[in-house]
DNA sequence: TATGAATGAGGCTTCATTCAT
DNA sequence: CATGAATGAAGCCTCATTCAT
């Protein structure tokens, strides 16, 4: 009834799977894992996609999408957009299940070197993700909140870079405080240094 | 140091499980493969060590103390001790292989939030990694190199954070520039900070 | 007969699971192949039979009947008929399609050694034809075309063996002349022996 | 020690695939099947074969030369030579064991229209056993015991059609006596014809 | 009638692990 | 030390079958 070729099966498949992932981690995900999440059999899985494989590459492009409709949900002038951008990709408040959406981020990325396909599809969302924030960081430059030679493309790099890195860190150390930490470093060291000074 | 038990042997067959790891990915990773790599028996494998999973924590440790003495060896002041550091972080010469070590920590770590031994043995080395940068500030800033208001543990973890993200990102994307980039972004935006101007 | 059963429905199943046949094979032979062929759902084909097994013991019926028409058709004097019916047992013509029609009958031969219902259910009609066959020769020996010494059982054993064996070896080499030249020698070889010949 | 290429435990799993063939027939038939007849692993299969179509592959390699072997063997002046090898196809006394192999060959090559490498092993074979039989008569002709205008490569495919299709007859009526009568019938309508008659 | 969704059994294959030699 | 043979558990996938609609 009016659903766009996903139906809601399809979108219950896309969230077992996350939790699947979220539990089990990439190397650990099998089928069996999604089905029980599921509730559903193995035999559903396959009877919705070809394959494991189909199926992760559909998760990919659902995962994806999520992330890019949260980055183009925020509102605001541009240096409150490029700190609320920061701000959720740390998340402070829901750090659990933010944590874990990274976290198969990071598996599926780790992945990539071995599968064209899921590469493919992971660099067309972090192209986006990269010229998002360089947008905002150029909207900055017009709209005179951000100092004129501020590099739009390279401080997207290093803000998009330093926070998965710190989220790979937190992961590894198992300090939820990491991603915190630089993203106040982060502010300081960086975002602080493109502000037009009202008062200097 | 002399010891019979980290024979040769151990030794050639962290390598061969590091070649596996690299050509293979962890997901993939079977005994057999490091054992073909290492062009002996799977059974000798595990007359050496009593698991797969003891393997890999072993060859962890390989990596890390690797690593370890990598860093441990860069010489000179601390501003080029810094840039040193974050060279080897980047590696422009030999690409590939530095690529692929950085490849295998990657997918370690990403496997370490489902495994307390390999999160155990890889958040001790991430934080000798990151006292012995923000070691380096602190020297820095003792012999006025440093500004004094830089925070040394702050630093350290933005400037590993970011290398450590560029890299994940250069993977997903194919892109063996991608940490290059941001290493020139750190150093403009936040080397460059805190670098006391000898003529300003 | 004009009853609802063997409805037009019916007719397009036993269709469907023909061209499926020679399509996969009886070995990958699927209920979803066939309702593809049918253009249907594999539901349907439950609708209209109980299993896989009714439907293919209803199909081998079919098959038979089909075939069963083929040979009564034929008209003539008995040497004309024992020529039409191995010409026809070969098909120089449609090979395309009668040798796709021979080989959905080996399949199920091979199969039933192991399928009691298909065997009794194949053993029938190849008691017919073989009586008809017979009953050729003995036509032809009353009506004085065929030597008085020919054995009517013997000759229908040795003319269907030899026709059905050098298809068997036709598709094994996959040179579909074979079948025409074990009838060629079939005619050489053993028709000829038992004619009456007009001016010796 | 001394075995060349193939060992014991390849034999022993031929055999077992024999028999599990045998008895399941080819569409039925299961690695885990022919584990059970062997009495050992599934995973012990995979250890010797790659895959289940190589291991049936090496099946009727295995079940062609046993059979050339066995026609191979076959000794004495030309006559006796076709006698004995048109009795050994048909087999009345171990009927049981030599129908299963026959069978078995059956099932593969109503497989090989949808197998190209069964089809070029089995078809090599094939080619094989009708240059014997072939060349049989040739030698009979030579030494004056078959008449000077038999066709040995007709007669080959005559006798060879006959027999392969007797069986298969035989197998789908389930009626062991059928290869029997076909084989008397060659004898009396085929072979007596290209005899070189003594006394006559 | 007819379908699409769903299941569960079972098939092929992979793989860590064990063990006799 | 080292190997090759062997196992058993588990993974992906297929498929006949069922059922609500």
């Amino acid at each position: 009834m009016g659903n766009d070729e996903q139906s809601e099966t399809h979108a219950e498949i896309m969230e077992a799977t996350y939790r699947a992932l979220c539990e089990h981690g990439y190397a650990s995900l099998t089928m069996q894992n999604i089905a029980d999440e599921l509730e559903k059999s193995k035999g559903l899985l396959h009877y919705h996609f070809d394959s494991k494989e189909e199926l992760l590459i559909a998760f990919i492009d659902y995962l994806l999408s999520e992330f890019e409709q949260d980055i183009a949900s925020i509102e605001g002038p541009p240096d409150k957009k490029l700190d609320e951008f920061i701000e959720r990709f740390v998340v402070v408040a829901d750090a659990g299940d933010r944590q874990a959406l990274h976290l198969a981020l990071l598996e599926l990325r780790a992945q990539s070197p071995f599968n064209d396909r899921f590469r493919e599809h992971l660099a067309r969302s972090d192209t986006i993700v990269r010229d998002t924030v360089a947008e905002i960081v150029r909207d900055g430059i017009t709209q005179g909140v951000f100092r004129a030679d501020a590099e739009p493309e390279v401080v997207a790099q290093l803000v998009l870079a330093s926070m998965d890195g710190a989220r790979t860190r937190g992961l590894t150390i198992g300090d939820e405080t990491y991603p915190a930490a630089v993203s106040e470093a982060l502010n300081k060291y960086v975002i602080d240094d493109i502000l037009v000074k009202t008062n200097e």
